[in-house]
DNA sequence: AGAAGATAGTTTAGGCTTCAAGTTTTCAAG
DNA sequence: CTTGAAAACTTGAAGCCTAAACTATCTTCT
């Protein structure tokens, strides 16, 4: 295997207060695990359903959304921007996965939702989705799995309570 | 805050065999919470230095090579493709931050590496990024950090292990 | 030496992403 | 009603990223 970024950069940087540096290493270590999963899951998504990660997660969302979902509640969920959305909504539309439909209400706006082709489709691809995390993270045990979502848990809600208070 | 895909998500999908679900928890919890760091690192190096993450960590590897390193070196070490380096490169050249110089050995080959004020502008962003990742994740006690650390080692290795077994 | 194959780097086409600016429609006051 | 602000969505420019094709150089084998 190629050596990673973020492990080699463990043992760099050191001229640093208290436990920054403890700080650092585990960040590091946290995103290049992010990061092999991620890229492994992509490829494997591009390789056998030619399709990627934005799009997989797109049509998650309205799979989830009987009613279909508007562009802007889509880019609140999947936390990208307007113009993110209009994209890959254009993408999707033109294979023929999702389909547009006027809001009567509001002339402004439109829903999105999955075709019947879409829905098989993403049906094919979430079941393989779901098979390869289990391959991938099937090496730990059931421990060390619970201790691992608690922890991330715990990080998470660290992490934006210091974002709301610095961010202030 | 904006509800998160990766969490909204723990709570669908569960037509599946054994454990399957729990992994796929575990997982999307890992990439909300990874995600969650790095959108905030984006932002602050973006807003404070006018840079970005890509071109930070390109800098990163630079600073730890005195020689300086060829773009081959640079994108097994970033785990990107070459194309994607020469960008980069381009981009980093034209603000003064990095420098060419042709190998006498090689005349295929080219070095790259830090000019002074690459130098003095990457010591400055690092410190700052030291201090943002500290501020993140500060709220985590020392055992949770140690804890952390471990089961993300024993996961990043459980994964690259089922990698080379299934990739074969 | 000369051909074949490998390696270093660049280029190109296309998708993903953001930010900023623009259009259309709705809503809230006056 | 009409005017002005806000909201929904799209567009455009620029950077990041990959895969594939391409150029130039090096290496190896005969």
């Amino acid at each position: 295997m190629i050596p990673d970024t973020h492990v080699d950069a463990e043992t760099a940087l050191d001229h640093s207060p208290a436990g920054h540096k403890d700080d650092l290493r585990l960040w590091l270590r946290m995103l290049s695990c992010a990061r092999l999963i991620e890229a492994e899951i992509r490829r494997r998504l591009r390789a056998r359903f030619d399709t990627t990660l934005p799009r997989f997660d797109f049509l998650a969302q309205l799979e989830r959304a009987a009613e279909g979902l508007t562009p802007g509640e889509i880019s609140r969920r999947m936390m990208v921007t307007g113009g993110n959305v209009t994209g890959l909504a254009a993408r999707l539309e033109e294979e023929g996965l999702i389909e547009r439909r006027a809001v009567r209400e509001d002339r402004r706006a439109v829903t999105l939702r999955l075709t019947p082709q879409g829905r098989r489709e993403f049906a094919r691809q979430t079941a393989a989705h779901e098979e390869w995390v289990a391959e991938l993270l099937g090496g730990l045990s059931a421990t060390d799995r619970a201790a691992l979502l608690r922890l991330l848990d715990r990080t998470r809600r660290g992490v934006r309570a210091a974002m709301s208070e610095g961010g202030a």
